[in-house]
DNA sequence: AGGGATTCGATACGCGCGTATCGATACGAA
DNA sequence: TTCGTATCGATACGCGCGTATCGAATCCCT
């Protein structure tokens, strides 16, 4: 038997094995046994990497949001006004809401895990930390376009970037359960930007 | 033994009792003995009450929908002005977040099904249903509303509709994750509503 | 009054779960 | 070369799940 592997690659094998299940068929698919034949390891090998199923969970959340975040990365960097805040702000917002497969399959997963998270502190000190820093971030772009002028100057920042946050949300599940098309809730999303805009 | 037992209270019993573990543990707290011990009852009469745990879950979804309405319209029974639409879209939008224990529960528990609908057709289109429900009843009071000069006359019913109904889910989760009180949340969705009244 | 149909709850069953165990295997040091 | 050791993956284990079964208990009808 080989006496050294890579390990790390194995531990991203898993996660991600670990994400499709979870994105396919909710957490109740996301079995040790499972994991394992997605990743194309043994039990063992998944034990191994991660001592115990909440372990490899914390990971998969993790993962998922370091993916979010490089997504939001790229599409502002990407973007013709990319120092703007009121553009990374756009994109920040319409990066965390599903608007293809992958995507979808993103917010599925991440709703399977909010629901656990409601019942099993760890998770939730661990999402919870998440939403802490996209919250501050999408505060900062706030208070910048603010001091640039393109945000009303009366906005409650901390406030609204909460409600924003909850918009984006709520608009996902809307898409998760087929009620609203990605194009229709991005433009209610814009829409709801474009009054924070404006003088009211 | 008793040729004849009264099964509508005993259902209600067990739905009673299911929810209350789907609340309180999660989807995989509500395991049919569980349910069965809470409600006072055997596994057999669970089974009899319930032919599959997917009907009981069902049950369960369509209780917490009914109990939902029946708040709101108590909620705008008391108001001081009870046939305003507007005092009717305040009280349905704020009746369906959370704001103390027993409304919290009910968050829970409708977060556990969200994600097991995500998974599963059959809830999926029970929960479906609902929303459309309530997406109705919105829209229709934000028509009449707007009839009565109190909403913009602008303002697209429907599309706004959703987005009420999105950013009272997402504020819900944030309320669930203690990221916001309840009041906090309250209070963005009174600003949101406000902003459909004033001629932008 | 008594027998047959019916409904009760306790228990059995098969399965899949997360985790623990362990012999087989491959390497480095002597 | 050979032995000790570290690490591999297959398999065992205990448990709790949803569901099926079944004898005991009850009531209606003749």
């Amino acid at each position: 038997m080989p006496r050294q592997v890579d390990y790390d690659s194995r531990r991203r094998q898993i996660v991600a094995a670990a994400f499709a299940l979870v994105s396919e068929q909710g957490l109740e698919g996301m079995t040790m046994r499972d994991v394992a034949a997605r990743a194309g390891v043994s039990v063992g090998a998944v034990q191994r990497c991660f001592p115990s199923k909440e372990e490899m969970m914390v990971s998969v959340v993790e993962d998922m949001n370091e993916r979010v975040s490089a997504r939001i990365r790229g599409r502002i960097a990407d973007s013709p006004d990319p120092d703007s805040a009121t553009t990374m702000l756009q994109h920040t917002l319409a990066g965390i809401m599903p608007h293809d497969e992958p995507t979808l399959a993103e917010s599925r997963a991440w709703l399977a895990f909010a629901a656990h998270a409601a019942v099993t502190p760890t998770l939730a000190a661990v999402q919870r930390k998440q939403y802490e820093g996209l919250a501050e971030l999408i505060t900062l772009l706030l208070r910048t376009a603010q001091a640039s002028g393109d945000v009303r100057p009366d906005a409650d920042t901390d406030g609204e970037a909460d409600a924003l946050i909850a918009l984006a949300d709520g608009l996902g599940m809307q898409i998760l359960m087929g009620r609203r098309t990605p194009d229709s809730a991005l433009a209610m999303l814009d829409r709801r930007l474009a009054t924070l805009r404006a003088a009211q």
